[in-house]
DNA sequence: TCCTCTATCTGACTTGAGCATATAATTGCC
DNA sequence: GGCAATTATATGCTCAAGTCAGATAGAGGA
């Protein structure tokens, strides 16, 4: 049950395929370069090598534009911009995960009363 | 944004890695085989050949065990039932999933804010 | 017989993420 | 000047999970 690298605790494996409404809410807030949406999305422990690579995608997609902005100070930094497209992608998500937090509320509930008679069962 | 097998409607990619906890949970509520639980899951709409392929990684995981049962009619069936570590695993998932819950209730919330102050950006 | 339903399983492919690492510009320090 | 740290973007390799298509097989009904 376990995955190696993490021995002797149990973890249950990430959950995949959140980054894209992370990075589209995290961009709806502004304009940003990858940088800053890693501090934006900090609480997330995103991978910068993967975050990058989705952002690539996106605009790819034509969910994101970007720019080169080579005013400040340090590396030129490529600041991406929501389009009218990922706006509607990000509302699309927004359907889509409160649909997916209702279903965890019912897998939690159902835990909880199995939970709760289990000690019967169990103990 | 598309995928293209779906054009022209827009859906955001599904979310992954959450057939594990969903079959936990089908299994808690008494032991079934994979067809059986195909159907406690219907909602999530899994696919078969996936369904087979998890259920036997959770068995070398030590998370379920097997037996096969061959008293009804029809072919036959692969019964699953949650061994002890099954249910610590669960336990882990709902801890899991409670925090993600929180994180969708957020990100919600967030959006939800966007979208009030949005109609004097975008409008 | 042939079709459908139940039931399990395999092969080939796609995708998202994890991990390590490369590259480069600027700043601060000695 | 030399050098490390910080900021910033990017690539390569690998794995896990999911998708899609289809194989196999028993049992029952028209």
């Amino acid at each position: 049950m376990c995955r190696e690298r993490e021995h002797p605790y149990c973890v249950p494996g990430r959950v995949r395929g959140l980054a894209q409404p992370w990075v589209l809410l995290a961009l709806a807030q502004g304009p940003a370069h990858g940088y800053e949406i890693l501090s934006r999305l900090s609480e997330h422990e995103l991978d910068p090598g993967g975050l990058y690579r989705t952002l690539r995608t996106m605009e790819e997609e034509g969910l994101i534009r970007s720019s080169w902005d080579t005013s400040g100070s340090g590396p030129a930094r490529r600041v991406y911009t929501l389009t009218d497209a990922g706006w509607d992608y990000l509302q699309a998500w927004a359907v889509h995960l409160r649909r997916l937090r209702d279903e965890l509320d019912r897998f939690l509930s159902a835990y909880e009363t199995l939970k709760g008679g289990e000690k019967d069962v169990r103990a």
